[in-house]
DNA sequence: AAGTGGTCTAGACCACGGC
DNA sequence: CCGTGGTCTAGACCACTTC
């Protein structure tokens, strides 16, 4: 049997998909098992390996959890993590209502340590955009975003209060992201970004540098992150 | 042709083996494109699935990005991150001689939380592993360690001088870990652990909290650390 | 012994990129 | 156009856990 695509989306996400409904449902439990591979196949009428490709990625997410000779489990609820989301993304996931205020948007040309990140040459114009992140009322966070100005002219700021970053660059540039590298450290509020978010000068607050790279291998994106620690845990599942 | 595998490590690690060894001897650099899923299968006379696993496998370490159409391209050296290490592999990956001090090792069974992430009775008896982790001569990091005072019993002080904590656990207790879930987040360091880490109270440290899961789906180890944030970055990809 | 996940085959077609 | 990665088939055997 050829592969015939019901809705556009591969068979191994749509059988995701009725995984996480029933996990959304309240039909599936932490610590429940969940249906096996080969149950997963005849009841999909998919071949064994997509049936696995499902349960792997869905483990790679912190979804589930995999053992050999046993079965597969749900994995308690750290919030899917190991995804990458967009601030917006993240917090509607959790059920919060989010907000973020622009604070700057303008056109520099001289940063070169982050032009070098975006792979450009030094001194190449960019677009620098600050944006202070709320979750209900309270801050939660600063980020710092810059872009080619070249390749993404014309972001205006009106566009940017109605809708995601991250939407607009997908519509709007047929932008495609496939992966983000990280750097996670820590550090501590110097007195104005302390005063951005609510928190005493000197506080610590997480410090994530994400390069944001797209489909077409070059980093589209390059996000500096200040997260209020009181506020913000990052959740990561890693491999042996 | 049934599998045969020569060294007792499946195929697609052999694969990834000679990718890394290229890497590491220099005969691979950054941007390279790497030999493709088709070349691969046929240089080591396996099927495209395994080429494939070989390859996607290194793309989720970090090692190599993958674009369709284009092929398989050498990542830039971030080390390689999202991958779970124990400190002195971390460490000795970067070329740093490391060293660990023991400052504390015992038997307590009134650390409620710690016993309900390694999912035993509260008041359960939970070994207490302190050690401050050296990088040269410097403090890098302040671990402790939570294991199942009944399932890990017998861990000297003698034997943690001379080996790992990870070897130990699984040469000895026949543990074989699957992965580990992880809460990352900022903290200022107290007066004790300033002292210990050489670094000035109230300063930024990186909170790590780990999770370390067996493969009999148990959590095995629950273990916090703290890293100094002027000697750490954590490094992850994370995908769309 | 039965069931599970882990590895693997020898192909196939599709979607995309670069020339 | 050709080569690349992405998805998929219809099986197979192995290693492991649970009973």
């Amino acid at each position: 049997m050829p592969q015939v695509r019901k809705n556009g989306l591969p068979a191994y996400r749509r059988i995701q998909g009725t995984i996480v409904k029933r996990l959304e449902l309240g039909q599936l439990k932490p610590g429940d098992i969940v249906d096996s591979e080969r149950e997963l196949a005849r009841i999909h009428g998919v071949s064994l390996m997509t049936a696995r490709h499902a349960l792997a990625a869905l483990e790679r997410e912190g979804m589930v959890v995999r053992r050999r000779g046993a079965g597969t489990f749900v994995a308690p609820p750290k919030i899917h993590f190991n995804k990458l989301m967009s601030y917006t993304e993240q917090m509607s996931v959790r059920g919060l209502g989010v907000s973020s205020k622009l604070l700057s948007l303008g056109v520099i040309d001289t940063e070169q340590e982050v032009a070098a990140r975006l792979g450009l040459p030094a001194s190449s114009r960019l677009i620098k955009l600050e944006r202070l992140r709320l979750g209900g009322e309270e801050p939660f966070a600063l980020e710092t975003c810059y872009l080619s100005a070249d390749d993404f002219s014309g972001l205006t700021r009106a566009r940017l209060d109605r809708v995601s970053l991250f939407s607009i660059l997908e519509h709007d540039y047929g932008l495609r992201i496939a992966h983000a590298d990280e750097e996670v450290d820590a550090t501590t509020a110097d007195p104005q970004t302390a005063r951005l978010l609510g928190i005493s000068p000197g506080s610590a607050v997480l410090r994530i540098r994400q390069e944001i790279h797209s489909t077409k291998g070059k980093v589209a994106l390059y996000v500096l992150g200040l997260y209020r620690s009181d506020r913000h845990t990052l959740l990561i599942r890693r491999f042996r």
